[in-house]
DNA sequence: TATTTGACCAAGA
DNA sequence: ATCTTGGCCAAAT
């Protein structure tokens, strides 16, 4: 099983109304390879499934899927995420570690 | 098989 | 606070 897989599998046990890490992620499945994780939402095989836009930085930053400029599609998702209690300003998590999702 | 790339991260300037 | 640098590991080419 590819590292990937298992990133979606772990990301699909995230609980709405939280967020996690590349970072955390990569850390729970034993390996460090965060990188390789954000590779692999990127690609995203399963985008309806897999929510991509509860992964962020480990600094609380939204990943770079929103790009710089227009922001459009994901703006969307994180509206969608405020609403759920995860607060969201200029692509920053608010209180990032209180909804943080630690496996 | 080897090289390149990336939705990362931490530390330094 | 922002930008750059180097290191990291897996997947794609």
């Amino acid at each position: 099983m590819s590292l990937s897989e298992k990133v979606y599998n772990l990301l699909k046990k995230v609980p709405k109304g939280k967020v996690t890490t590349y970072k955390e992620i990569a850390h729970a499945l034993g390996t460090k390879a965060y990188r390789a994780v954000g590779q692999a939402l990127k690609r995203n095989p399963d985008s309806p499934r897999i929510p991509c836009h509860r992964v962020v930085f480990a600094s609380g930053k939204i990943g770079g899927f929103m790009g710089k400029k227009n922001g459009k599609a994901i703006k969307k998702k994180i509206t969608l995420l405020e609403k759920e209690g995860i607060k969201v300003i200029k692509g920053k998590i608010k209180e990032f570690e209180d909804n943080l999702f630690k496996f």
